[in-house]
RNA sequence: GCUCCGUUCGUCUAGGGGUUAGGACGCAUCCCUUUCACGGAUGAAACACGGGUUCGAUUCCCGUACGGAGUACCA
């Protein structure tokens, strides 16, 4: 395939939406696949709406999960600037063109009149209440006005907006790369604004003005925008340019609501919306916009949400599931993408965040603990960063998140302050205790303590007093950790360490009484 | 309402005129194990419906139903 040019255009009114990074996403693949260019356009026509700090949070947020734009406000490039807002000039050149050749029109209506005559269609019945080919003639534009008075209002600094004059009778047909031939009745078509009376163009000027001046070959985008696909191919049309490919993502759908065992309690349907999942408890952002938590925050690797969202609506045909960026990109192909809008559920990024994990090396991984602990103030510092490591390489094949790590493992840095009711009632008596006591003296002797000897040492002792391990081990886990579950004992006494083993154990035997 | 789009296990999906309809998540059971997790094995679980076309349709065509998106001087 050739180099394709391929932009990624939010508006800077918030957060990244999930699904919007979705769409970066596929356009990063094809654009790197094809060694082609991926360019990053801000759309800040709506001066209404702006947000301020927007538009670096959209840089930052695909930075994190790697994707680089090669052309964009921040890095600049040949078709500078990237700013809608900074193009304006560029517009009105080129809406001019339309007003020359016919394609568009001066309309000089007020939002009452607008309002009355929708009213009006609508009290008449009429199938179609917007400002089209029919009513246009009963409003006051350049169209219905004559030629001085239209004149004396542009003069004047009349507000006014530029409509597209929608042709009559026109089939507008375009092939979408994911749905394929779409055909829409122009007469079915309205109006639609062009340059507001602010001077700003609307989405639909300034888009494909901007796709056309900045080469781009592939317009990937949310489903949305098929609905305005046609005016957009209109445009390309009565400017006289050929219009680049057009591939409509399907939408990213609010999940079911679940109960623990992954049953349905509500059935749900629709886009997916930050209020969704806000209630339903997963993030919607990449990054903790606004009091609303990020999936970084959260603990999810950046890995594990490309693999996640790469896999909602494309497959490669095959069955792999996990994926690199570098793998992405180069089996990414846009006919691989599916027509029907696909369910968000979190519990498939929490597999894909898990597989990730394992995959890290506990070096890999300090940092998150260290992140987590210093976070929840629990001190660390009586741990070699050897320890440390050692730590997150026990814990990680049980662990989802990052967190995890030391919140399934506490007892690593607090001494146990309770002991697990169950073990403590099924398994500590007598015999369990006495070889807890008879341990306890074996290793404070111990010169060179490891835990693959002790837990030699235990094995030993017990068979010798006829005890299973099953017995003694649950025993010496409370003891030690106060829980019943967790990683090998002999990996947790190697970390550890004897000085604080022996003095668990002496804790342990204190505290613990006998059950009747 | 109108325009456009869609529909394979609960979910993400593969497949495609003749298949035991495949995989993954989740769920269940079993094995491994001191335990939890990991891992392994097994299981329950799907072609929305009705008409065509055809020897044969889940696959192609047409309807219906259901779902979605759009319908702004928002993008």
């Amino acid at each position: 395939m050739k180099p394709v040019r391929v932009r990624f255009a939010p508006s800077p009114t918030g957060g990244l939406h999930i699904g919007g990074v979705r769409t970066a996403l596929y356009n990063y693949l094809l654009a790197k696949q094809t060694g082609g260019t991926f360019i990053i356009r801000i759309e800040d026509t709506d001066q209404t709406r702006y947000v301020e700090g927007a538009e670096e949070y959209i840089i930052e947020a695909l930075r994190w999960l790697g994707i680089e734009a090669d052309e964009s406000p921040e890095k600049g490039g040949k078709h500078a600037p990237y700013r809608q807002s900074e193009r304006k000039p560029i517009y009105q050149e080129y809406v001019k063109k339309l007003i020359e050749n016919g394609s568009a029109y001066y309309a000089f209506d007020t939002e009452e009149e607008l309002e009355a005559m929708r009213q009006r269609l609508e009290a008449a019945k009429a199938k179609n209440t917007s400002y089209n080919i029919v009513s246009r003639m009963q409003m006051k534009n350049s169209l219905t006005l004559p030629a001085d008075e239209v004149e004396k209002h542009l003069q004047s600094g009349h507000p006014y907006v530029i409509r597209l004059k929608v042709p009559a009778k026109q089939t507008i047909r375009f092939k979408d790369l994911i749905r394929g031939w779409v055909a829409v009745e122009s007469t079915t078509l309205d109006d639609k604004v062009l340059l507001k009376s602010d001077g700003m163009p609307t989405y639909h000027l300034a888009n494909v003005v901007d796709d056309h001046l900045m080469e781009i070959t592939h317009v990937i985008r949310g489903e949305e925008w098929l609905p305005s696909a046609p005016f957009h191919v209109l445009l390309y049309q009565m400017f006289g340019w050929e219009h680049p490919e057009f591939a409509h993502l399907p939408l990213i759908l609010k999940p079911d609501l679940k109960d623990s065992k992954g049953r349905i309690i509500q059935e749900n349907h629709g886009k997916l919306s930050k209020r969704d999942a806000e209630a339903m408890g997963f993030p919607i952002f990449p990054l903790t916009w606004q009091g609303s938590i990020g999936y970084r925050e959260a603990g999810y690797l950046p890995e594990a949400i490309i693999n996640f969202l790469a896999l909602l609506g494309w497959n490669p045909g095959t069955n792999q599931e996990i994926f690199s960026m570098q793998e992405l990109i180069q089996l990414f192909s846009v006919e691989r993408i599916g027509k029907s809008g696909s369910k968000f559920e979190i519990e498939k990024a929490k597999w894909f965040n898990q597989q990730y994990l394992r995959m890290k090396s506990g070096k890999e991984l300090l940092p998150y603990l260290i992140n987590g602990l210093q976070k929840a103030h629990i001190p660390y510092t009586q741990y070699t960063e050897e320890q440390l490591i050692a730590i997150c390489e026990v814990m990680k094949e049980r662990a989802t998140f990052p967190d995890d790590i030391w919140q399934e493992a506490r007892y690593f840095f607090e001494k146990p302050t309770s002991y697990d009711e169950t073990i403590i009632k099924q398994k500590w008596n007598q015999q369990t205790c006495q070889i807890i006591a008879w341990l306890k003296e074996k290793f404070a002797q111990e010169n060179d303590f490891s835990g693959q000897k002790a837990k030699e040492a235990l094995h030993q002792e017990a068979e010798k007093k006829g005890l299973k391990m099953g017995q003694v081990m649950p025993v010496l886990r409370v003891a030690l950790t106060g829980t019943s579950a967790g990683p090998d004992l002999a990996a947790i006494m190697q970390i550890l360490g004897k000085n604080e083993v022996v003095e668990r154990l002496e804790n342990a035997l204190k505290s613990i009484a006998i059950p009747q």
